[in-house]
DNA sequence: TATGAATGAGGCTTCATTCAT
DNA sequence: AATGAATGAAGCCTCATTCAT
């Protein structure tokens, strides 16, 4: 009986750790990264300060977790992805995927952006910050593998795999950015079809003209 | 010959806000937004912090007044690129010299990328601000016409010419973070030639295949 | 139990709110508005200098709640005097209680005076400070019931009734000045006398020479 | 020959003084005893920082000395009234003099009285400060004497003369300060028949009721 | 003599983290 | 385990006064 409580506790336990970084990141995306103290988030969760640290060990580590949960989604959504541009049905798949993903919620894009910036910084957090990469490898090597089977297959020039994915990547960033920049939004009069626009460069990306009639 | 020590005073005080400016530049780039105070700048350029108040309102100003520098600056390579492309010489030159620009010192693009958006959370900062607007109006003008003409050539795709611009300042804001971010620097082995392949993405965007063979 | 000790808890914590407003009031008389910091504060109370700004949000607020006490003793001073008056035991004892109360403490009452000045200046603090005036504003329209029914006897000349506890109130706020004025006090030899000289003054205001006699 | 241009030096040096005195008590009426720099001063008369330290060895002494100027021109308006009071024409001279010198600009009178707080804590002005006592002696001094005749001609009731005067200022000072408090202003519908008022009460005290008649 | 740039002590406020209960 | 009061370093900014020119 008191295994059952314990699990209960348990459970209770990692209920509230999510919570905490449910919390975060909304208070985060509301307020900015500079406007988030600890003690908001304790507010929000309704717990005290005190006992997020029983959950992280710092503000910094709460934040890393926030990141690696993202970074773990994406992940899931890009390997699907990529199956499914393996299947032949849409080679564009992965591209679109990672478009997607980040533009269609920009704020939480470059959020992470930042953040993941700020905790480079903090040398407490490489060793954990180095997680992220592996995750982020394994993608890699699979986009690896697969624009290399296409480029054998003469669809795309023949450049290391990593300029395609990398300059999408690049695009993509960007992409967020200028959904951000008040200044830079000037004259944008139609941001969808824009985002549309820049999503069609980056599928575009490597194709020779001929091979472009293929899709 | 009052007037002359007069002028020597002024110039000396110049100066000496150059220094400001430049130790200020200097310290942000090596310790980054977060990490640079008041009296961190005034101890590089060995004045007093009172001193640094004495050549700008507050902290934002002076941030704002290095933004405003650079941004001048950029403008101006930016005109200089468009008179060339106008004359036929080299359609692409606007393009590459933004590009070049940027990479040329990717930490400092990213730098005032991240100022920029600081400063404009803070409300005393706003009208400032405005004037960079101002001169960026003044290059997208200029741009505007300069791919209507070119759509009208039938040289490029007929969407609105800001497409053409703003996709390629999303791009290249996204080179310069793929510059900086640790994880993602990780797979490339030839970062020029890489940056090569990512402009040359940029300055193809909008050519229909057929046009290609034209430059 | 764990009620108990969170009341405890609560205790401790007005208790050290109280010393808190102690402290400063106390500084406050010794060195005056101008010469105290929160520093200074926080180490009478031996504290943190933080920990003050747990209790109060700006030493704005620390300030206008010492004003608020203030207040609001006197007030319930007021109208205990006033009501003594209506039963005709003694008409002046609201009188007498303004005078006691302001000159038994006249360093207190001026340091109060300056500081609602000051405060005055102070945004932030416009809508707590409103509620000084709601707390006038009672003793007001009770004072006026009290003159008016004297007025309306033929006590007192007819002039609308804040003549009378206004003018009494200069009177009083002057009498604290003199209090402190270094270089007016110098003809006193015998300050109660005075007070109570003035004092009278301020009882017979308004009293016409034939109603003198019924007191 | 530079006899004459000693001369006008010396002249202008003085009409300078005199600026920095009349600027800075215009400032100090506009923006508050808190709110004046050394810096806004001189920008005011159009001088440098430095030259008002030519003049003042500190800005304490330049108080000091607007509070002096004030004071003796108040001395020369009761010397003028008291003689007035001595020919019998008006007893009530100097109370009105003085009366009307405070209220006719409460602002100032309000300020100089805060000044001279402030002033008394400051060490360094202590023997400056003391010249306002000789002036104000050499006022109390004829004001005894005239207080000390209208007793013994029975106009008066038999009390030190000092009570009549001091009194009197008590009662206007605080007729200054009931001008300026935003909260007790309230009531106040006709503030000049309340000061008119006022200055009655303090005219009429100290005088027996059948004295009265005699007025 | 006049200047105004330079100074730096000193004031207010914030917030991640600790620790006694 | 949970709490939240307490901490104090650190940051920004002001301003009377000094002093080299």
């Amino acid at each position: 009986m008191s295994v059952e409580k314990a699990r209960l506790r348990v459970l209770k336990f990692r209920q509230r750790e999510q919570s905490i970084l449910d919390a975060t990141l909304s208070l985060l995306l509301e307020h900015g990264e500079d406007n988030v103290t600890v003690e908001t988030i304790a507010d929000k969760v309704d717990i005290g300060k005190g006992t997020v640290y029983k959950h992280f060990t710092s503000k910094s580590e709460l934040y890393t977790r926030l990141l690696y949960d993202y970074e773990l989604a994406l992940k899931e959504q890009m390997e699907a992805a990529i199956e499914t541009a393996k299947t032949g049905d849409d080679y564009a798949a992965p591209a679109k995927a990672y478009f997607f993903n980040r533009i269609s919620d920009p704020h939480k894009a470059r959020l992470f952006q930042r953040l993941e910036e700020k905790l480079s910084a903090d040398p407490n957090e490489k060793i954990r910050l180095e997680e992220l990469g592996v995750l982020r490898k394994s993608v890699f090597d699979k986009l690896n593998i697969f624009f290399e089977s296409r480029i054998q297959a003469g669809e795309l020039d023949d450049v290391p795999p990593y300029y395609y994915y990398l300059s999408y990547w690049a695009l993509t960033q960007g992409a967020v950015e200028l959904f951000h920049s008040t200044s830079f939004n000037k004259p944008i009069q139609n941001m969808p079809e824009l985002m549309n626009f820049i999503m069609d460069v980056g599928v575009k990306i490597g194709r020779s003209p001929n091979k472009d009639s293929q899709t």
